[in-house]
DNA sequence: GAATAATTTAACCAACTGGTTAAAACTCTG
DNA sequence: CAGAGTTTTAACCAGTTGGTTAAATTATTC
C-alpha cells in the first residue's frame, strides 16, 4: 500500500526523510500533508521523524528554505555566467524549465507557502535577489542604449520570464484536460517549450520597426520610431 | 477577534455562508480551511453552515465549481465579442486581470486544487474549453495566412496568455517581498501591467521581419525561424 | 561478546477535526 | 398573541492530528 523508498540512500536517515517530506509537501501542502504519510514514503516510521526532526513546523523549515534557495542560486548562477541579454533570457529559460522539469510540484509548492508562512524566510535570499534585480536592469539598460531591444520594465520583464516558466507547471493538470493530454503529451509539451518561451519573449523584445503594433490595431497614427538600428554586437 | 460579515447581504445566509467560505478557501486551500473560521468570516455558527451545506466538501465543491464557471464564462463571453485577433487578445488580458484584482486568491486556489480533487470538476466546463480552443486556433490561422502574425503554437500562446495573466497574482507575496512592494505598490505593478502584457504579447506575434531572432542570438545560421513550425499549406 | 548507538514497535496523550443533536432564543408573518 | 421557521448555544461524539515515551529490537563497533 504504501509507497517504499525510492532509493536507498547512501547519506543516512536525515536525507532519506528529507527527500521523502519533500515530496509529500510538494503534492499536499503544509496543511495537507500527515507526518504518517511522510514516515510511509521515506520507508520508516513516525517516530524517526521526531527522532532526527523535532516536529513537523521544524521539517517543513527545512524542505521549504532549501527548495526557496536552490530555485534562487539556480537564477544566480546564470546571471553569473552570461552577460549579454538575449544569451541570458535564453539560457535562463531553459535552465528554468529543465529544472521545473525535475521538481513540477516546486513552483505551486513553494508560491503557495510563501503567503502563508512568513516566518519561514531567510534574510541573505532576499539581499541576492535584489542584486540580481540590479544587474538584470543595467543589462537591459545597456541593451536598450545600444538599439538592441524596445524599451520596457525590467520588473514586468522578470516577472513575464518567470510567469512563463513556471505557471505551466502550476496549472499542469488543468491544462492536461483542457487539451486532452495524457502524462507523455504534456512532456512534449514542455520539451518544445524549452525554445518556443524564449522565442516569444526575444521576439517581443525586437526594437520596433517603422510598423509599430499600434498600427496593426489602428492605422490612424503614423509611424513614431525612426528606422531600426543594426541590431548585432560584436562579442566581448 | 473574529472578523465579522462583510457586509450585510440582503441574499440571505446562503450566500453568505458561501462568500465566507469562499474567502476562507482562497487564503487557506481546502486541507488548510476549518470550519469554525468559515463560520467566524460569516459572522455566525458553525452549526448553521451544516444547516444549508451539509458537510465541508459540499461546501468546498459549491465554492470550487462556481470558481472554475465564472473563470471560464469570462473567457467565453469575451470570444463571443471579438473575432478580430489582436482585439481579443487585448481584451482577454485587460478582462482577466481586472477580474483577477478582485479576486487575487483565486489562480492560485484553483489551480492549487483542481490537481487534488478530480472528483469535483464539472463535464460541461471541459465541453466549453474545447470549443473556445478550436476557436482561437482558426483565429490564429486566419490572421496568420493574412500575415498579419507571425507563425505561433495556438495552445503555446494559449498557455503564454494565461501564464502572463494569471501568475502574478499566485506569486503576488513573493513579487512584493522581492520588489520591496507594499500593498498599493502592487497595485499600481498590475494596474501598468494591464497595458504591458498585452503590448508584449502583440509585439511578440509581429510578423518576422528582415532580421529574425535567430540571428541576434547567433550569426551563424542562415535566415529560418528559431521556432520549428511547419510551413501550413494554403487554404483548400 | 559486550557496549553502544540506531531503529522499531506500540501504547499513549492532549488537542483539534468535522459533524450531530436538542433545547433554547429569536424573528417574522399571520 | 400564536406559531412556524430561523438562528444560537452548548454539549457531545468518534476519529484524527502532531507529538511523546519506554521498552524491545536491531545493527555497529570495540
Amino acid at each position: 500500500m504504501s509507497v517504499a523508498k525510492a532509493r536507498i540512500e547512501a547519506e543516512g536517515p536525515e536525507s532519506t526523510i528529507l527527500e521523502a517530506a519533500r515530496r509529500v509537501f510538494h503534492r499536499q501542502g503544509m496543511a495537507g500533508a500527515r507526518m504518517q504519510e511522510i514516515a510511509a514514503e521515506a520507508g520508516l516510521n513516525q517516530a524517526l521523524l521526531h527522532y532526527y526532526f523535532r516536529s513537523k513546523d521544524k521539517l517543513f523549515s527545512a524542505v521549504f528554505q532549501q527548495d526557496v534557495r536552490r530555485l534562487l542560486q539556480l537564477q544566480a548562477r546564470i546571471f553569473e555566467e552570461q552577460d549579454d541579454v538575449f544569451e541570458l533570457i535564453a539560457r535562463f529559460v531553459a535552465v528554468q524549465i529543465e529544472f521545473l522539469q525535475k521538481h513540477p510540484y516546486l513552483p505551486g509548492f513553494v508560491l503557495g507557502e510563501w503567503g502563508r508562512c512568513p516566518e519561514h524566510h531567510a534574510e541573505e535570499e532576499l539581499e541576492l535577489r535584489k542584486e540580481l534585480n540590479q544587474q538584470f536592469r543595467q543589462l537591459l539598460k545597456k541593451a536598450r542604449q545600444e538599439g538592441r531591444i524596445r524599451p520596457i520594465d525590467p520588473v514586468q520583464l522578470m516577472v513575464n520570464m518567470l510567469s512563463l516558466c513556471m505557471h505551466p507547471f502550476i496549472a499542469k493538470p488543468l491544462i492536461m484536460s483542457t487539451q486532452g493530454m495524457d502524462e507523455a503529451a504534456f512532456e512534449r509539451f514542455i520539451e518544445r517549450r524549452k525554445s518556443e518561451v524564449s522565442a516569444f519573449i526575444l521576439s517581443s523584445l525586437r526594437p520596433e520597426s517603422e510598423i509599430s503594433v499600434a498600427d496593426l490595431k489602428s492605422p490612424t497614427k503614423p509611424a513614431r520610431s525612426p528606422a531600426a538600428f543594426p541590431p548585432k554586437k560584436t562579442k566581448k
